[in-house]
DNA sequence: CTCATATATCAATAATCATTTATATACTTA
DNA sequence: TAAGTATATAAATGATTATTGATATATGAG
């Protein structure tokens, strides 16, 4: 077990690559709608495609993209595959960007 | 001064576009570059265009994008105009992307 | 093996986007 | 006003991407 807990000692700018390649698979909506739906618990795909009224080609594509960015897990089981967050702590960097966002909004718009 | 701090209380799912949008501003890796140059002190563009060997028109292009996203703040002297980073809390947030992007990366490649 | 269902992939389309080259605008100085 | 510099914008191009409709693959039941 070589190295634990690396991470914090390397800087940012040596990541970023990575870190736009796990941004780019936050900016779209429906992915993130896709992240909190199987954040809630372990999803069937047509679970997923029955709770947010998207169509079964469309879901099955953004999770292959949230695979690629390793942001869910996938299991089979039957006919089935589930899929489920791989890091809770995915959710409260989303609250910390919705938090930092609508902060800066808000200092817009006062006047 | 109404309802300050009102941000916490609103659930993330109701501002998933709004973060979509913040995420798309941060998954460009020249635009991160460039948000890290603006957060160690006010730049120029051309000095963000030396510094980060750019283009000047990509540059620009970047920092409208950024201006968008309200992440950074514009100050026009001269016939200089200087960016800087709108609020420094985007780069621990950047950080605990990298964090866990390195963290599930590690684990992928894990046997 | 056949059928029905769950999921993935393919092909096509429209939209968005990063980058480059060229040009326009804004500001300062002489 | 004219010239020079800083920045922004425009036009063009190639690449990527979100979405849809059709089809393929995989699994389990009978």
């Amino acid at each position: 077990m070589p190295q634990l807990h690396h991470n914090r000692l390397m800087p940012l700018e040596d990541f970023l690559p990575t870190v736009a390649f796990v941004a780019k698979s936050l900016s779209d909506e429906n992915r993130l709608r896709i992240l909190l739906c199987v954040h809630e618990a372990k999803k069937s795909v047509s679970g997923i495609v029955e709770e947010l009224n998207l169509s079964q080609p469309l879901v099955s594509h953004h999770l292959k993209e949230l695979r690629r960015s390793l942001l869910v897990k996938v299991e089979r089981r039957g006919p089935f595959v589930y899929y489920e967050i791989a890091d809770a702590r995915i959710v409260p960097i989303l609250a910390a960007l919705k938090d930092l966002a609508t902060d800066l909004l808000a200092a817009r718009t006062t006047f």
